[in-house]
RNA sequence: GGGCGCUUAGCUCAGUUGGUUAGAGCGUCUGGUUUACACCCAGAAGGUCAGUGGUUCGAAUCCACUAGCGCCCACCA
């Protein structure tokens, strides 16, 4: 087979193409087999206006590997994409845009200002499907969804109005997470926490002192705490007293909680029940007057006399200034502590009340065979029995803490981009009613005027329905039933939370059952000091400018070997620049295999299987394929690729294709070896791959052929020994050739001393010659002595390499004495180890007669040596 | 404060039920152009598997403690 190949590979040339012939082959969309147990993965969606980032390309590189395979395996599989409508991150994008061009949303209005927001979603939507493509995805197109689209809404809207309807969502006037810049609230795990240094003021609190980072709040406060345990301030408990400040005067009461430590600041606290979660849960116990001072813009509000209007940092500024005027300033301390702000603008977190939809998570709801289970106590069930896998399992603690402490969910933003709340308020009565549509009249007072709530809904709560929301959900589809629960969920650990117990929350609600068998999370990118990758540190790498230098197979490999689930991975670009080179390597060799065959060699079968070598890489690839299968069913992708690249390059490309230069040529052997393992590695580099399949001018593409499977007439174990031998003769010539200094170009002799077994030796005779560069090779079975000569042995071979005038013959004794001493002391190790009753008692049957069979062939080997170093004297 | 992880060759990392004298890639050094590939080939150097103790016939692997680094959760005003 003739063809005029490049000597490089460039994968820009091709990978496009090949994109577009696997979509349009179909070979992306799975046909419904009801014999067969399909093979699922929901792909996370990305933020439809996102861009491709290093994070997309691992999941998508380890999404698509998993793909690959289990189509190759002839399973039904699906790979569902699509994108999130992301709301506060889209919607904060969308405004600054606007207000570039001096437009507010308040000016535009909601319903203009959500045409916009689809405007722009509809135009850059394109932009991350087409990089998902560039990253070789093999996922379902004709299944995309997104989730606002009509049929995941409804979804949305039903399960939303099934909750309301069990009771399990509410409406609440509680204290949440207040977001001021992006003047929403927040769920308690969308707050992160920075260390910042502030001032902690010491403030003259009435007859007492308080401590507080943030004095403003002192206008919404209402009691003083202190632990009840305290002995300096237990008889002040329930008495009322009278604070002086700076607008006059103000009450509060002294209430005992166990909250309160002794030891820190003062022992005593200031309780601002509006404005602190932890104070808000005392005054829930203690029944305390809740006074909010800070409104939704995070400004003083009326209530706050001359401060009233000012920002919370404003009014501290004066409120401070005033303080001090009064005397009532003790001292001001710098203080470290971890300040909560807004993972998504960034902003110091406000809590305030106010009136939000939240999920009971402690309700018992679900009929789980006659017990009534709460959706945190069923989350908390389906990880513990083992009906959802968490990889790798340690994550599973982080789960079960998080779930255990999960406090009900607020679900409502104020937003406008998202799904909007379907609850209609009568205008009359107020009654609220829970409906996709305006309803037509109250149930209770029969009028017919509606305004919908005005909030949307967490995006989380939408991206919860996700595996089956996509899969036609309420409807009972044909996917759902055959698609759902899905295999697997693949994403970074840091959106456990978030993601991944809100998708269990949710499915075991709406389904009861699970959304996913098979939890598999993967690390954070970081650079190669180990650092996230960011603007501000100028770190990042494109992964679009890694694939058009490198190419799409090169970025997966770099990212795939070498990494194991849970683990961060360090990205660089000499790292994909190696594997740019082995897919080179594959390319080359596939290049040299052309060259050799002709194109139709019919498989190996008995008559053609001929040589050692045949059966040796046969038996090779054998082994290989095996642990390729057991590695990717258990999801040790990492494993698989390391091996298949090793073999590969060394095995395929350094032995056999060397050996297979001349006598032991064969060319049925070597197409088999070639299509085999461009199979086994297409899962990893389906461009490479696939466009030497076109090359090789088969029918079909390499994406829909069938991964390998075992051969169990192709195992050749003493064949398969014969080559280890003649391979290890080679590379000791050779590595006495290089400590000898014998140039490349210079041919030398061997003699071979063997009682049996010389067949081996006969059979690659040329092969021993080529690759150790020998001019003759003498076998012999009559052993002479041969001072003039390196010396070594292999197994049953012994083998002198006549090179007169060259060989210190003191040296070469040394050398042999080193080399006994050293064979002599691993000896006495086995022999002590096989003299140990316990060892040969206790230890299993295999690892014994492996010892034993190491000592014997040890004890051969000194033997050889013993005699030679005789010879030599 | 609670939990988790990491520490193996100069660098990045494999090493799943404990069992050959511990592996790979990159880098380094020496040497090379041979039926494909210099994005290549051949050879070599380089590790008391963080430390200590324990369990075991046997530990990089299991347990305990220590040290350094990192992450997550909670949060104290």
């Amino acid at each position: 087979m003739k063809t005029q190949l490049d000597t490089v590979y460039t994968p820009s040339k091709y990978e496009d193409e090949i994109y577009e012939k696997w979509e349009k082959s179909g070979a992306f969309t799975p046909e419904i087999d009801e014999s067969k147990v399909p093979f699922v993965i929901s792909m996370p969606p990305p933020n439809a206006t996102g861009r491709l980032h290093l994070g997309h390309s691992l999941m998508l590189a380890i999404e698509d590997i998993m793909i690959r395979y289990n189509r190759m395996c002839k399973v039904p599989t699906l790979w569902l994409p699509g994108t999130d409508h992301a709301s506060i991150a889209t919607q904060t994008k969308v405004e600054k845009i606007l207000l570039e061009k001096g437009i507010t949303k308040e000016s535009l209005g909601r319903e203009a200002f959500m045409k916009e927001m689809e405007e722009y979603v509809e135009n850059s939507k394109h932009i991350i499907r087409s990089q998902i493509k560039k990253m070789g995805s093999s996922c379902d197109w004709t299944r995309e969804r997104y989730t606002l689209d009509k049929g995941l809404s409804n979804a949305v809207q039903e399960i939303f109005i099934r909750m309301y309807n069990d009771g399990l969502i509410y409406r609440g006037n509680r204290i949440v997470n207040w977001d001021p810049v992006s003047k929403t609230s927040i769920a308690d795990d969308e707050v992160e926490y920075k260390e910042v240094t502030e001032k902690l003021y010491y403030i003259k609190y009435g007859p007492f002192e308080v401590a507080t980072t943030r004095p403003e709040t002192m206008l919404g406060d209402t009691a003083v705490a202190v632990n009840p345990e305290d002995e300096r301030y237990q008889k002040y408990i329930g008495q009322k007293v009278k604070i002086p400040f700076p607008l006059g005067e103000f009450e509060v009461i002294v209430i005992g909680d166990k909250e309160v430590e002794k030891e820190f600041g003062t022992g005593m606290v200031k309780v601002t029940p509006a404005h602190s979660v932890v104070d808000n849960e005392m005054a829930t116990r203690h029944n305390l007057e809740v006074k909010m001072v800070i409104n939704q813009e995070g400004k003083m509000m009326d209530n706050c006399g001359k401060y009233a209007g000012m920002t919370t940092v404003e009014c501290r500024e004066k409120f401070v200034e005033d303080l001090k005027e009064m005397g009532l300033i003790i001292k001001i301390e710098d203080y470290t502590h971890n300040l909560s702000i807004s993972y998504r603008s960034g902003a110091p977190i406000e809590p305030l009340i106010s009136k939000q939809w939240f999920i009971d998570v402690n309700k018992k709801v679900i009929n789980d065979n006659g017990v009534m289970k709460s959706v945190k106590e069923k989350s908390l069930e389906v990880v513990k029995n083992g009906e959802i896998k968490i990889i790798p399992e340690r994550f599973e603690k982080n789960y079960n803490n998080w779930t255990e402490n999960l406090r009900d969910w607020c679900i409502s933003r104020q937003l406008w981009f998202g799904h909007r709340i379907p609850i209609y308020y009568c205008d009359n009565c107020e009654n609220p009613i829970a409906s996709k549509v305006t309803p037509d009249k109250c149930d209770k007072c029969e009028q017919s005027a509606f305004t919908q709530d005005p909030d949307t809904l967490d995006t989380w709560f939408s991206s919860g329905l996700w595996t089956f929301s996509t899969l036609g959900w309420p409807e009972k589809s044909k996917d759902l039933e055959y698609f759902h629960p899905t295999t697997v969920l693949e994403t970074g650990y840091d959106i456990i939370t978030f993601w991944v117990a809100r998708m269990i929350l949710m499915t075991t609600y709406a389904l009861n059952d699970i959304p996913f068998k098979n939890v598999y999370l993967h690390g954070m990118i970081r650079d190669k000091q180990g650092r996230k990758m960011s603007k501000s540190l100028n770190n990042g790498i494109d992964p679009l400018d890694m694939i058009a230098k490198y190419g799409t197979d090169a970025l997966r490999l770099g990212m795939i070997l070498g990494n194991t689930p849970g683990n961060d991975l360090k990205i660089f670009e000499e790292k994909i620049e190696s594997f740019r080179n082995f897919i080179n390597k594959i390319w080359n060799a596939s290049r040299f295999a052309m060259m050799n065959i002709e194109g139709d060699e019919k498989e190996p079968t008995e008559a053609n299987i001929k040589t050692d070598l045949d059966k040796w890489i046969l038996s090779k690839l054998n082994e290989l394929v095996v642990k390729s299968n057991d590695n990717l069913k258990n999801f040790k992708l990492s494993e698989c690729g390391l091996e298949t690249y090793d073999f590969f390059w060394n095995t395929f490309c350094d032995w056999y294709l060397e050996m297979s230069k001349g006598e032991n040529k064969n060319p049925v052997i070597l197409k088999y070896i070639l299509e085999t393992l461009l199979k086994l590695l297409h899962p990893f580099a389906p461009f490479v791959t696939e466009k030497i399949w076109n090359n090789l001018e088969k029918e079909n593409l390499l994406i829909a052929e069938e991964f390998p499977k075992e051969r169990e007439n192709f195992n050749f174990p003493e064949e398969a020994a014969n080559i280890e031998k003649i391979k290890e003769i080679i590379e000791k010539i050779r590595s006495i050739r290089a400590e000898m200094k014998i140039e490349p170009a210079k041919k030398i002799n061997a003699i071979i001393y063997c009682e049996k077994n010389s067949n081996i030796i006969n059979s690659n005779l040329e092969t021993l010659k080529k690759l150790a560069r020998l001019e003759k090779i003498e076998i012999t079975d009559n052993k002479q002595s041969e001072k003039n000569a390196k010396y070594f042995t292999v197994k049953e071979f012994e083998i002198f390499l006549p090179l007169i005038d060259m060989i210190d013959l003191e040296a070469e004794k040394k050398k042999l004495k080193e080399e006994i001493e050293n064979k002599g002391t691993y000896i006495k190790s086995l022999e002590t180890k096989l003299a140990n009753k316990t060892f040969t008692d206790k230890a299993p049957k295999a690892i014994i007669e492996q010892t034993e069979s190491k000592l014997k062939e040890t004890k051969d080997e000194i033997d050889k040596l013993n005699a030679q170093l005789k010879d030599l004297d």
